[in-house]
RNA sequence: GGAUGGUUAGCUCAGCUGGCUAGAGCAUUCGCUUGACGUGCGAAAGGUCACAAGUUCGAGUCUUGUACCAUCCACCA
């Protein structure tokens, strides 16, 4: 017994453990509790029950708080569970780029280190600068999920914007346009005039400002002496009106619905439709219907379309285009007024006529763009739309049967109601940051107004209609490589040196046994090219013989590498310096011989006449480059842009297989990012595809997450891995609900009253905290952090601690190992009537916590554990049990040494080891730190592991 | 306006398929305690489970209605 005298102290002890658990790899599926670690293939074949939660991922842009975390207790009491019932337990933890507010985030910081905005610093850099800052970042977000205690596997940590993943986003986007279900829309989107961009709802605000509403008469058709009158602040954009709405049910209308109005100004009659969205108090109960420029009113237009017969379907006209200025089918003397003044224009027109009813003030609130504070124009803008028809029917199906089960179980109905109203996705946003859209278009893709008002898209000058019709026309692709030609890249092979991370490229002697091998194993990894190019160095050559079978070999001066430095960007004399052991050993004698070193900007030049090389004389070849580390990287930088597609790397055999592609010139890609949703709703397969475990791990078991986010993230997982996997993501959905502030408020950045979790962590422990998210809460509901319960917790934890060390401290002198936490023969274990009832109850409470846990009741099988091992085990048992394990008296002298006496003693104290080490192992999921230590002190049986994560569930029958 | 929850002890909340003489933590009051633990132990006090009606042998638990609160969504022409 080695516990130190005094109370627990988590702070100290649990990064320890956390080391320990790391450094032993157990949080990896491949950990078998008796074999040690298997390979990956080994992992895969063995017999064990699979159990696999893919971890929602945090936003990569800041430290999460104490509420961002809490789903990971949750999600550790799942993983821990059942990896001590037995199962092999995959936990898949990620990093997300968090779309706009990732955006939005990172152009704050450029701003203020940089003073450069997004625009300043073109797309490519601010990708790169950016990534390059999430990775930064990603450690320590991973550092806080570990810290909770999280038993992830972090070696297959993946972020959002990986290659691997990216691959797999994009391609499902391909997929759905060959299964055509991808189409351009128009939709309203906030146009930022002044800044000349599309901006998304959380880079604008509102404010307030007083304004006219102006009541405009709209004369019958039948009967210009009859009116209907319309209020409106926006007076010029009743050239584009399409219609006027009223309720359905409101009776000052009903005589004119499905009538004609004369629209004032223009030649244009307009119909009178209803729907139930107007309120009849506000202005004159009729609404002039704009549905080009009103957000409001083109839902009231699409709503109205989709019931209406196609000849009382409404339209929409533009009539403002994108510098904010009047145009479209509209009289000639508004065209190219900006809307201020137009507004003026068209109210005195009015006036003159006599269609002026009255002007009244009114306050509305403007949307204006954050940063350049012009007022935005909602304006028409094609679109990127997912048609979800065949999407959802499935995705409703699959809850509705229960194959996939929601808890809590009320939950599913805000998820059926969703899904059955679901419309159409539009999917693209005007982002950089993010999955750009793999569309390609031979030239600009231009959008324009056309005299009817229609919004018109054009590329190279040729109309299109839709993407069908533009890949048709040859002017669009849809594929996930930019248009062009395909080359694969091997690094030759070597393998002493470039462990020191150098490259040998300069080294003339053969391939060594492990090149040999290398190349060989290259071989069935690459199939069979065409052309196979190398350079003229030996070793290169010999492992291009190897690969090419019976592909033509061009061997060309132009791959070879004359720079040592270009793997790390550095001069001859920088390099000899920085690795002079290798200069030395490796390369002493060749170095007269090598030709001068070049500069970089010379590599470069000789990889542009190689890639016209390839052009010009191979282009409809399948082409294979062997060759070295640095020139890979010199094509890299070349070939790879920001469609992170194009440097995927493959590597099946830890080969290096650089895929790339040659650019055909003139196309450009689509200016725009998917949702992040469309990203994130394929997370659970892109990141158990991207580690290769989908024959394994999927379907997943346990999707947990927090409520708010059903409607827009788990439906949309559910959909499209029914989609491209036809396979349900994971079968069972838990939402727990949100952490709130010590006052009850919605802990948000604003409100300033954010807890870190290191802030609880230093002075609870973690333990503590994962109770406090635990015990007596119910899936869904929120709840306050609380001071006071978690110094309960504390006190919980020492008490814990302390009852340990009791039994410790008096069954130091038990011998034998027949201590597995086995509770299926009582006898067994003692016959003493007490021991009986206390191992009986344990028998009950094991049994009882395992079906919470099963069914998804964790906070009630946490309560129970916390009342039962407290108030029974130590309050009742241990204090009824003193007299029977002490072995001396108050003045010193032995007792218990009777015959009886000393069985009893022995029935006793094998009854305490066994009750603490049950109690320790029901407690693990949801105390892992705590447990783990004390597991460390607890003897051991036959059956028992060395951590107590693989140990066994308490065995009951 | 739509959807979904909540309303149980002074506070924060549990209560799974109806059996409850309604629980926990914290707070309150009284007492005890020196060989696991004062981060302890024992006990007390505290609730017509929002309100109304219904189903049932039996309702905190099921049904309907009302009131208030919360969250999400949609919007303010």
């Amino acid at each position: 017994m080695t516990l130190p005298k005094g109370a627990y102290n988590a702070t100290q002890e649990e990064p320890e453990i956390l080391k320990y658990w790391l450094d032993n790899q157990f949080f990896k599926p491949e950990y078998h509790p008796e074999k040690g670690l298997l390979s990956t293939e080994e992992m895969k074949n063995d017999g064990r029950e699979t159990f696999s939660i893919v971890n929602p991922p945090p936003n990569a842009y800041m430290r999460p708080h104490i509420g961002n975390v809490s789903g990971y207790a949750y999600q550790d009491v799942f993983l821990r569970y059942n990896r001590l019932i037995g199962k092999k337990v995959l936990g898949q933890p990620g990093k997300d780029h968090a779309g706009i507010q990732g955006e939005v985030v990172l152009e704050k910081i450029f701003w203020e280190n940089k003073k450069k905005s997004k625009h300043d610093m073109g797309r490519e850099k601010f990708y790169k600068t950016s990534y390059s800052h999430f990775e930064k970042l990603m450690p320590k977000i991973m550092y806080d999920e570990q810290r909770i205690g999280l038993s992830s596997d972090y070696d297959r940590n993946l972020f959002t914007l990986d290659p691997r993943v990216v691959e797999r986003v994009l391609g499902t986007f391909v997929q759905m346009y060959k299964d055509k279900m991808v189409y351009k829309g128009v939709r309203i989107v906030n146009w930022d005039p002044v800044a000349k961009t599309t901006l998304a709802d959380i880079d604008t605000e509102r404010v307030e400002r007083e304004t006219d509403l102006v009541y405009i008469k709209y004369p019958y058709a039948e009967d210009p002496s009859k009116f209907v009158t319309v209020a409106t602040t926006r007076a010029e954009t009743m050239l584009g009106d399409t219609a006027v709405v009223v309720d359905p049910k409101d009776k000052r209308y009903k005589d004119i619905v499905g009538k004609k109005l004369k629209l004032p100004l223009t030649e244009r009659e307009i119909p009178v439709i209803t729907s139930p969205r107007i309120e009849q108090e506000f202005g004159t109960g009729a609404l002039k219907l704009t549905p080009s420029h009103a957000y409001e009113d083109f839902v009231i237009m699409s709503e109205w379309n989709s019931e209406a017969e196609p000849e009382q379907q409404v339209g929409y006209i533009n009539v403002i285009d994108k510098d904010a200025k009047l145009t479209g089918p509209i009289p000639e003397k508004y065209k190219g007024l900006e809307t201020d003044e137009a507004r003026k224009v068209v109210i005195h027109d009015l006036q003159e006529q006599g269609l002026i009813e009255k002007i009244e003030k009114h306050t509305q609130n403007v949307v204006i763009g954050e940063r350049s504070k012009a007022i935005i124009e909602p304006i028409m803008s094609s679109q990127w739309f997912i048609d979800v028809e065949q999407l959802k029917k499935p995705a409703i199906e699959v809850v509705k049967k229960g194959e996939v089960k929601i808890h809590p179980e009320y939950m599913s109905k805000k998820y059926l109601h969703w899904m059955e109203n679901l419309h159409d996705w539009p999917v693209s946003r005007s982002l950089w940051w993010g999955y750009r859209i793999p569309v390609w278009y031979k030239g600009e893709l231009i959008e324009t107004i056309d005299t009817e008002g229609q919004v018109k898209e054009s590329i190279n000058g040729i109309e299109i209609d839709g993407i069908y019709d533009a890949v048709e026309k040859g002017l669009a692709k849809v594929q996930i490589d930019a248009p062009g030609q395909e080359i694969t890249i091997l690094r030759h092979g070597q393998t002493d040196a470039n462990e020191k991370g150098i490259i040998s490229g300069w080294d003339d002697t053969n391939l060594n046994e492990a090149g040999i091998k290398y190349a060989n194993q290259a071989v069935t990894a690459l199939g069979d090219f065409d052309v196979v190019i190398t350079s003229t160095l030996s070793r290169a050559k010999e492992t291009a013989q190897i690969i090419a079978k019976d592909a033509e070999i061009i061997e060309t001066d132009l791959l070879k590498e004359r720079n040592f430095g270009l793997l790390n960007g550095l001069t001859w004399d920088e390099f000899s310096e920085k690795y002079p052991e290798h200069v030395k050993n490796n390369t002493a004698e060749y170095q007269p011989e090598l030709p001068e070193a070049e500069t970089i900007e010379e590599v470069e030049e000789r990889v542009d006449q190689l890639i016209a090389m390839i052009k010009e004389q191979y282009s409809d070849k399948k082409v294979l480059l062997v060759t070295h580390t640095g020139i890979i990287r010199i094509f890299k930088r070349k070939l790879a842009d920001m469609s992170a597609a194009q440097s995927r790397q493959d590597d099946p055999e830890n080969l290096e297989i650089h895929k790339m592609i040659i650019p055909e010139s003139g196309w450009i890609q689509d200016n725009d990012v998917f949702d992040t949703w469309f990203s994130s709703g394929q997370w659970t397969y892109a990141t158990i595809g991207a580690n290769d475990l989908m024959d394994t791990f999927y379907p997943t078991n346990i999707m947990e997450t927090a409520y708010d986010i059903l409607e827009l993230w788990v439906s949309r997982m559910i959909m499209l891995s029914l989609y491209t996997q036809n396979k349900i993501p994971f079968t069972d959905v838990y939402l727990h609900g949100l952490v709130k502030a010590p006052d009850g408020q919605k802990m948000s950045k604003s409100k300033g009253n954010v807890i870190a979790p290191e802030e609880i962590i230093d002075q609870f422990g973690a333990d503590s905290l994962r109770l406090l998210y635990v015990v007596g809460n119910k899936a869904g509901a929120g709840y306050p952090v609380s001071y006071e319960k978690l110094e309960g917790y504390k006190r919980f934890l020492n008490k814990i601690w302390n009852a340990s060390k009791f039994v410790l401290n008096f069954t130091s002198d038990y011998e034998e190992t027949d201590i597995a936490a086995d509770l299926s023969k009582l006898e067994d274990i003692s016959t003493n009537e007490l021991d009986q009832k206390i191992l009986t109850e344990i028998k009950e409470v094991t049994d009882k916590v395992q079906e919470h846990i099963e069914k998804y009741r964790i906070g009630l099988g946490a309560e129970l554990l916390y009342q039962h091992m407290w108030h029974t085990f130590c309050d009742e048992y241990i204090e009824q049990v003193k007299p029977r394990v002490y072995s001396r008296d108050q003045e010193g002298n032995p007792i218990n040494t009777s015959p009886e006496e000393a069985a009893s003693r022995k029935e006793a104290q094998r009854t305490l080891i066994i009750a603490l080490k049950s109690y320790l192992i029901l407690l693990h999921p949801f105390v892992p730190f705590i447990t783990e230590r004390l597991w460390k002190e607890v003897p051991k049986s036959e059956t028992d592991t060395e951590t107590i994560m693989y140990t066994h569930w308490p065995k009951t029958k």
